[in-house]
RNA sequence: GGUGUCGUGGCCGAGUGGCUAGGCUUGGGUCUGCAAAACCUACUACAGCGGUUCGAAUCCGCUCGACACCUCCA
């Protein structure tokens, strides 16, 4: 029996607002799609923290035993820098101040972004479709949404008609936004627009003769609208309705009320099931920005070469950070932030590690499959890793306690509590002991031991000036001796 | 101006009608040659003002504040 039938799970879906129970529409299958980076330049941090949230809900769905097409797409087409005519189109702008081919920058930028996550410890998608290998799909669509009589062509450009889609649907129901609203909210662009009202948005955009981004269409040669892609390339792949479609809060309005219109004129039916949106990562209490130099990209938060950090911090260290925060809340990256989840991580390592050594007994002083149902509870519960984290520091506690001898735990109960936190802290949480990934470990094991033992002899012969001397040094070099009743361990940082 | 999310102890960050979140920091204790680590223990909060309720951090209203979106953005 699969885990899945075991476990329900609740979803906050942003179409409802409210926690829903997760059905998907074909049992023991998911389709999710998320929407991926624009390859223009480095990938952002924020944008690392909602694939890392998506990535940690796609970990969880396999571990329950669903069969999870996960489609994460890459934007190379860029998407119109303006919503007016003198729009261009990102990827090409930059090519153009950078002098080379607009498959160089993106081809370069896609490396960073696979190189970043992998840091991360991500898994890959399952398919990772681009923009510009769907250009015909995408073209198909937009004469869907023309036949239906959802979009009108002006100049050799297709826009989508919202005005007249909202008297038949709802244009601005993921939002919770009136057409009304908009239209009193809109700024008035400079210059002569082909749209009919400026709540419209393009589909096709014909192109100037200077942009290299361009593609032959009915309509003229150009290039897609910026909503167009995610429509095409999930329908594609997970099919006209599927369950879920994440993404990060800013992504809500415009980008997925469109995709909504869009499907809903092209199909005639809702995309979506469950709409997941995460929130925003900011940096010392506002949001990042290039421009007021309130911004660390993953290098240098990695590295610690920047001026807002005092160090670097690990890859597992920066996701137990995030993973500490609810994916749906805006969590604030700071120094002091990083270095109290750098202590507790290594804390719950540790321990981990201590798992290879217990002893066991009869009995067990610690409910291990209570626990366990906890755990299971805290992630059905919308995915809630703050909680799952407070579960697993209780195991955390038990262990030492175990280690001092005043808890005990039965053989039975000491493999499924090795077996849960292994699922839960590798598996699905997707931290990595860096520790024990370090080579050459066990070198390093026999060389520390060997100190152990002199400074042993050292103590034993009343030589502290030695003893402290040998403890000393070696924190000095990251490794911090722990005298216990059963002997002197140690561990690195 | 509009829409939305939110304001929790020294810091971060869950919870959401009565019952300990958790991490980090700090005080006391146990252990130790002294430490460190670990364990035990202490500090006990929900922006402000009203209202609903036997009871509200949790529901409702207002005020103040923050952030996001409305314009490319995860």
């Amino acid at each position: 029996m699969p885990l899945y039938d075991t476990n329900s799970i609740k979803i906050y879906n942003t179409l409802s607002g409210e926690k829903e129970v997760f059905e998907p529409i074909t049992k023991g299958h998911i389709g999710m799609y998320v929407c991926g980076p624009t390859v223009y330049s480095n990938v952002h941090l924020g944008n690392v923290r909602t694939f890392m949230s998506f990535d940690m809900i796609f970990r969880y769905f396999k571990h329950l035993g669903y069969k999870v097409r996960y489609v994460r797409n890459i934007t190379d087409a860029g998407h119109l820098e303006n919503d007016d005519d003198v729009g261009e189109d990102k990827i090409t702008k930059k090519a153009r101040l950078e002098a080379i081919e607009p498959m160089e920058i993106v081809q370069r930028y896609t490396v960073d972004f696979h190189n970043v996550l992998r840091t991360f410890n991500f898994l890959p998608p399952s398919i990772e479709p681009t923009a510009t290998g769907h250009i015909i799909e995408q073209i198909e669509l937009i004469q869907d949404i023309i036949d239906n009589g959802f979009a009108y062509i002006k100049n050799g450009s297709v826009y989508f008609d919202v005005h007249k889609y909202n008297t038949s649907n709802e244009y601005g129901i993921l939002s919770k936004r009136k057409l009304e609203d908009l239209i009193h909210n809109t700024r008035t662009l400079d210059g002569q627009s082909d749209k009919i009202n400026p709540q419209d948005f393009a589909l096709w955009k014909k192109a100037e003769p200077s942009h290299i981004m361009r593609w032959p269409s009915p309509w003229s040669d150009g290039f897609p609208g910026w909503h167009l892609e995610c429509t095409a390339m999930s329908t594609k792949y997970l099919g006209d309705f599927f369950d879920i479609h994440g993404g990060g809060m800013d992504l809500k309005f415009p980008h997925h009320e469109c995709e909504i219109a869009q499907n809903k004129a092209a199909k005639g039916q809702d995309p979506v099931k469950y709409w997941m949106h995460a929130n925003m990562l900011e940096l010392n209490g506002s949001r990042m920005s290039k421009s007021t130099g309130n911004y660390i990209n993953p290098a240098e938060l990695l590295s610690g070469k920047n001026d807002i950090m005092s160090k670097g911090y690990s890859p597992s260290v920066i996701r137990f950070f995030m993973m500490q925060a609810s994916y749906k809340s805006v969590l604030d990256l700071t120094d002091e932030g990083l270095q109290a989840a750098e202590k507790g991580f290594n804390r719950l390592m540790d321990a981990i590690e201590l798992l290879d050594t217990l002893k066991t007994d009869n009995t067990s002083t610690f409910n291990v499959i209570e626990w366990k149902q906890k755990c299971y509870a805290a992630m059905n519960d919308d995915f809630n890793t703050p909680i799952l984290i407070a579960h697993l520091f209780e195991s955390v506690k038990f262990i030492n306690q175990l280690k001092d001898g005043s808890a005990t735990l039965s053989t039975d109960d000491l493999k499924i509590l090795k077996e849960t936190i292994s699922v839960f802290v590798f598996e699905v949480l997707g931290l990595v002991n860096v520790k024990k990934e370090a080579s050459g470990i066990d070198k390093l094991t026999g060389a520390v031991e060997i100190l152990i033992n002199l400074r042993k002899e050292a103590r034993v012969n009343k030589d502290f000036a030695l003893s402290d001397k040998i403890r000393d040094e070696l924190l000095e070099a990251g490794i911090q001796l722990q005298d216990g009743k059963e002997g002197t361990t140690f561990t690195t940082n």
